[in-house]
RNA sequence: GGGUCGGUGGCGGAAUGGCAGACGCAGCGGACUUAAAAUCCGCCGGGGCAACCCUUGUGGGUUCGAAUCCCACCCGACCUACCA
């Protein structure tokens, strides 16, 4: 008998061997395929939770396959670790940002060698090391050199919790709350840093087709960026003010009646008549207040107030009043709409409770042209009317021709417009990278010249408990001098959205602080170019789905900025992305320590080794749909490792292995381990774990029984125990490790990790007899057992004659038989 | 309101047009043990003595045959929301 399995102490055993080893090391090998795969960053907040495990283990696994099947595999691991939580810990603690951070970086380590995973350790980067955010300031400087970074004074979303703005993509849910912490976001005017993400948005639509990402994802960027076709037209004012609008309906502007104006609409005040003005600004307090306490959209009643202005239609120099009223949205086209309440639900609406014209300018299908219960909105059935010109035009197809026809007169353009808005990067928070830019009274605003990068963030700041940044009060970081005029100047204190640093730390990866301490100039790459020219782009992306509209769009946004700074030549950064679901707490609910459901992975660690809680996770279900951690079930597949280990390590019986197996023992369990190969790697191939790791159970058991007969002294024992446990390797890489040290032969001593997949062979795995099954009426009435491939007549004769299926036919007529070979044969009758 | 995904034993799930319930958990019976745990062996959707019948959210349809395809509905999860 061999020693039990015992997974806490081959565990730490094999972690350290490995490093000894440098089995995991980085090696640029031109001769060998490369594979790129990348499981998204860690936040350090100090403990690896079970989220960690379900996300990184399972991409484990995938890695370490792709390895023993020939490709030179890069599997690295970093930390993200700026942002706020680390702030609000200093100011709660007293504590520097830095020194928490580093201090949950060092355990958290320690946590993730404990999965035994293949981390490409000696290219660790971590994001808060003024080695790596220099480079983030560079990238800004790039930006800001090619107009794709810009400072603009314009309403921003701010959460007064965390005391910073926000991006549109971090504020969530109906009622706009902060995606960090939870609370409504409020409306505040403010000079912002912004990355022109809107000049790619063609871009980020059409390569959508070019990579192979979850469906769910495309739609939800694709919904995100929210391309519409449509006109630019301007009506104006009586005072001659222009006032542009956008409109998917250009068909439909001679059925405008009135104008909407955002409430924050800086054409307001001018139109507003002295009559109106009261009326005017109590709407646009109400408005603002409405932004504060949680817009919902639960009551949709419009509202609205008449400005007392009117404004001209340039398609027929109509006058027709204008609104103010929030259901048209300052951040949405130009704050402006044309009201058509004949065509447009909205307006429809606004129309009928402010006693506003309704005018149809498009019949309906069956040529009516009478009043309207509700808005008509087809672009497909009807004809225009009262439309001047256009009298009688199919409305399919219609506005294009309106379009065309503003173009010739100059009264307006085609155009496309996007829901997507420019990337807002500034955060008024001190833990973030510096934005490096410097205010001078003289010059303005002027870039901090590449030399002189990084702007390092003070070791000694002091933390307000509001949460303002201490960098705003830290006179050694504010006072510059210009580096245009030489005068005295002060620092830009925002720091950068920490979406900043994911945005490239893939590729910060393959040469992390590349060019430590050197002064930078426009001209350098931030990441060894012919490193990067090996590894990039990243062939497979794996991660959580919550970071569709964010992380997921910011990263290919910045590949193309990056592309078109000539730094690299592809396109897309990632290649091939999988989400993981969510695990969820044994109630089912997601983990959260006031549900008092987090499951902690060390625990289990400590009580079943890093391979149980590896195999069980990948066990539970498809790995993109999560599901709950069941405290019992983890059992199962920790029996499964103990039944492996005594199978593959206990010696068989002698008077065993000296008898002489039965051909057709030999055949079964060949057939077994051959159909197991294939199965296995398809599974793998495809994320499959769950069913993976069932086949190996299966090949498991029958091996279990298989060692009670001669056949352990066969060569297809041999063969089929050292299949297995290669087949092991990738998700439960200690024991496999281990058990191949006593049966690897020829290769003992070498890692089990550098061994090459075992090869499944079709002819071997096939079934010798199979059985068919006899149906009457498709209901199963016998079997029969036949070689594959037995002819179509032979089994439709046996069935016809097998013992079962006469009295099923007798008394009535066999009116067809449909053989299907190898699976069944249905006699219909009747 | 719109979009996406899902609904299969007591539970997690397998099967994506051809034997529903692989694999595992829980449960039940047995062996070992003074006993228990662990381990091992067996049973395990429901009804019925049996032959058989019923069973994949509900109702319809296509098909020789449907968990799987189509239509309608119900329920749940996630995303999104006055998008002009």
């Amino acid at each position: 008998m061999a020693d039990k399995y015992n997974p806490q102490e081959i565990e730490p055993k094999w972690q350290a061997a490995w490093d000894a080893q440098g089995l995991y090391n980085t090696v640029e090998d031109p001769d060998r395929t490369k594979w790129y795969a990348l499981t998204m960053l860690p936040y350090p907040s100090g403990d690896l939770h079970t989220g960690h495990w379900y996300a990184m283990t399972p991409s484990d696994a995938a890695a370490r396959w792709r390895r023993m099947n020939g490709y030179n595999v890069f599997f690295p691991i970093g930390f993200d670790a700026f942002g706020l939580p680390a702030e609000n810990a200093a100011i709660k603690n007293n504590v520097h940002p830095k020194q928490w951070t580093y201090r949950n970086i060092e355990r958290m380590r320690g946590q993730l060698r404990q999965m035994g995973a293949m981390w490409a350790w000696d290219r660790e980067a971590v994001t808060c090391d003024p080695e790596f955010y220099k480079w983030n300031q560079w990238f800004f400087l790039k930006l800001y050199d090619m107009d794709l970074a810009y400072r603009e004074y314009a309403p921003v979303d701010f959460c007064p919790t965390c005391n910073t703005t926000l991006a549109r993509e971090q504020v969530w849910g109906e009622d706009r709350h902060c995606e960090r912490c939870g609370t409504p976001v409020i409306k505040k005017d403010l000079e912002q840093w912004k990355f022109r993400i809107t000049a790619y948005a063609e871009e980020l639509l059409d390569g959508l087709e070019t990579i192979d990402w979850p469906e769910r994802v495309k739609i939800m960027q694709r919904n995100w960026i929210g391309r519409s076709e449509g006109a630019q037209v301007i009506f104006t004012t009586e005072a001659g003010d222009p006032i542009e609008i956008f409109t998917t309906r250009p068909d439909t502007l001679w059925g405008a009646t009135f104008m909407v104006l955002a409430p924050e609409h800086p054409l307001v005040e001018k139109v507003t008549t002295d009559e109106q003005r009261a009326a005017v600004e109590a709407y646009q307090a109400e408005a603002e207040r409405k932004d504060e306490i949680a817009r919902t959209a639960a009551d949709k009643e419009k509202t609205g107030v008449f400005t007392g202005g009117y404004a001209i239609n340039p398609v027929n120099d109509e006058r027709i009043p204008i609104w103010i009223a929030d259901y048209v949205m300052m951040t949405y086209g130009t704050g402006a709409i044309m009201a058509v309440p004949a065509h447009d639900e909205r307006d429809f609406a606004f129309a009928k409770k402010y006693g506003l014209e309704i005018r149809r300018v498009i019949t309906g299908p069956d040529g009516a042209e009478g009043e309207l219960e509700e808005a008509w909105s087809s672009k497909y059935e009807g004809r225009l009317i009262n439309s001047g010109p256009f009298d009688g035009t199919p409305v399919e197809g219609a506005a294009a021709k309106v379009t065309a026809w503003l173009e010739e007169t100059g009264k307006g353009r085609f155009m496309v417009n996007y829901r997507m808005r420019d990337w807002l990067i500034s955060r008024q928070r001190m833990w973030g990278t510096p934005i490096p830019m410097i205010h001078c009274p003289t010059c303005g605003v002027v870039p901090v010249p590449y030399e002189d990068l990084p702007v390092v963030l003070p070791d000694d700041a002091q933390f307000k408990p509001t949460g303002e940044s201490p960098l705003k009060y830290h006179e050694g970081f504010l006072h510059v001098t210009c580096p245009v005029c030489g005068g005295d100047a002060e620092r830009e204190t925002d720091t950068m959205d920490t979406f900043m640093d994911s945005s490239w730390y893939p590729y910060a990866y393959v040469s992390p602080y590349w060019k430590q301490g050197e002064k930078l100039t426009p001209d350098d790459t931030p990441w060894d170019p012919a490193m990067g020219e090996y590894w990039l782009p990243v062939d497979q992306y794996t991660g959580g789905i919550e970071h569709a509209t964010m992380h997921l769009l910011y990263v290919r946004f910045f590949a193309k900025a990056v592309r078109d700074m000539g730094v690299f030549d592809f396109d897309e950064p990632m290649l091939r992305l999988f989400n993981q679901g969510m695990i969820l707490g044994p109630d089912g609910e997601k983990m959260s320590k006031s549900r008092g459901n987090v499951v902690n992975p060390d625990e289990y660690v400590a009580k079943y080794g890093a391979d149980t809680v590896r195999g069980y996770l990948m066990f539970i279900g498809p790995w993109d749909q999560g599901g709950p951690w069941d405290p019992s079930a983890i059992e199962g597949v920790h029996r499964f490792l103990y039944r492996a280990w005594s199978m593959v390590m206990d010696e068989p019986k002698p008077e065993r292995v000296a008898a002489q197996p039965k051909a057709e023992q030999v055949r079964a369990l060949e057939r077994k381990l051959h159909q197991t190969l294939i199965k296995v790697n398809d599974d793998m191939a495809n994320f499959r774990f769950n069913t993976a790791i069932a086949a190996l159970m299966e090949l498991n058991n029958a091996m279990i029984k298989a060692k009670e007969t001669a056949v352990v002294g066969s060569p297809i024992w041999e063969e089929a125990v050292r299949s297995l446990v290669l087949m092991m390797a990738p998700i439960f890489p200690h024991i496999a490790e281990e058990m191949w040290q006593q049966v690897g032969d020829s290769e003992k001593g070498e890692s089990v990790h550098l061994q090459a997949w075992p090869q499944g062979d079709s002819e071997k795995a096939k079934e010798y007899e199979i059985t068919v099954v006899v149906q009457v009426n498709g209901k199963v009435r016998d079997k029969l057992t036949v070689a594959p491939g037995t002819a179509k007549d032979v089994l439709e004769s046996q069935a016809l004659a097998s013992p079962n299926v006469p009295k099923w036919i007798d008394g009535k007529q066999v009116r067809k038989v449909i053989v299907v070979p190898n699976k069944l044969v249905n006699i219909v009758v009747g």
